[in-house]
DNA sequence: CCCCAGTCCTGCGGGC
DNA sequence: TGCCCGCAGGACTGGG
């Protein structure tokens, strides 16, 4: 479950890889189905092939790795997508390599289990209308409370819904929407409309404090073991979780109430009894 | 317009 | 012990 944390770690783990020429690209055939590739794999390679690396970006949970022709690669790895310039994990879920020359890393893989992410070649003028603002809101490491209260405060849906919708705030996924909201003693049922303006500063300071302190722990890395940093390394944000995951246990901070799992929108929330009356 | 349910895909674990 | 089903939750789409 990449999300703004884990995606962010994998943006700089993989920011060596600036200054390489791609010499190649290798798609292998796999016994498992075959992630999209855009436009098509024969178009994807011939077109960055010879290109050169300028930079690579994060815009909410996709990253961008921008080419010398101010094209762009964006690599989106949905539920279980990474990106790696060590070993991958198995060699069955490598999705691409791009075999570079010009830097002191020599190639990188896209790897994804599940599969359901991909890799696409666009222009900047596409890009815009893929992932512009009228497609994505404000990444929430930038969000500012106004940003928030504009987009969200006139929704009638509950406040952890809201915090999944992309096109209102970009990069909060599953499991941090429930950890922010317990940061911010909200409980996750609340209707948007019924915050007040405290409790939506509340919301954007969680915001800011949980994901840039998953960003330093390099994100989650769950039972299932998939997420992986650009070296294949587990993240360790997942010891710190307060809530997610955490079900039947007491509260680790206010140590009295208990972690309830509900289910909202078909998606598994967590919160205290305690920290977050309802 | 707003929101929900279903879809894609694989691997794991619970239940029988 | 072995098998099968359901669940995990990214983004998108069709329909109420």
């Amino acid at each position: 479950m990449p999300e703004l944390p884990e995606v962010e770690t994998m943006r700089r783990g993989l920011l060596p890889i600036v200054g390489g020429t791609v010499v190649d690209i290798v798609v292998p055939r796999l016994q498992v189905k075959p992630i999209r590739v855009g436009p098509s794999v024969s178009l994807f390679r011939r077109r960055i092939r010879g290109r050169t690396i300028a930079d690579v970006r994060r815009r909410g949970k996709r990253l961008l790795v921008i080419l010398d022709d101010h094209n762009v690669v964006l690599i989106e790895p949905r539920m279980t997508g990474l990106v790696v310039i060590a070993d991958p994990p198995d060699l069955p879920h490598v999705r691409a390599t791009f075999s570079l020359q010009g830097t002191k890393v020599r190639e990188f893989s896209y790897w994804d289990r599940r599969g359901l992410g991909s890799l696409e070649w666009m222009s900047a003028v596409q890009l815009e209308s893929r992932l512009g603002p009228d497609r994505l809101g404000p990444d929430a490491l930038e969000i500012s409370v106004g940003q928030l209260r504009e987009r969200l405060s006139h929704s009638r849906r509950p406040i952890k819904v809201a915090l999944l919708d992309q096109q209102a705030i970009a990069g909060i996924g599953n499991l941090y929407a429930s950890e922010i909201l317990h940061v911010a003693r909200i409980h996750p049922s609340v209707p948007c409309q019924q915050i007040d303006h405290g409790n939506w500063q509340r919301i954007q300071r969680a915001i800011r404090e949980v994901l840039s302190e998953a960003i330093h722990y390099e994100g989650s890395t769950l039972s299932d073991g998939t997420y992986r940093n650009a070296l294949n390394n587990q993240g360790s944000y997942q010891h710190h979780h307060r809530v997610y995951d955490r079900a039947g246990q007491v509260c680790s901070t206010c140590q009295q109430g208990v972690i309830v799992r509900m289910v909202q929108s078909q998606r598994s929330s967590f919160y205290c009894t305690d920290c977050q009356p309802s």
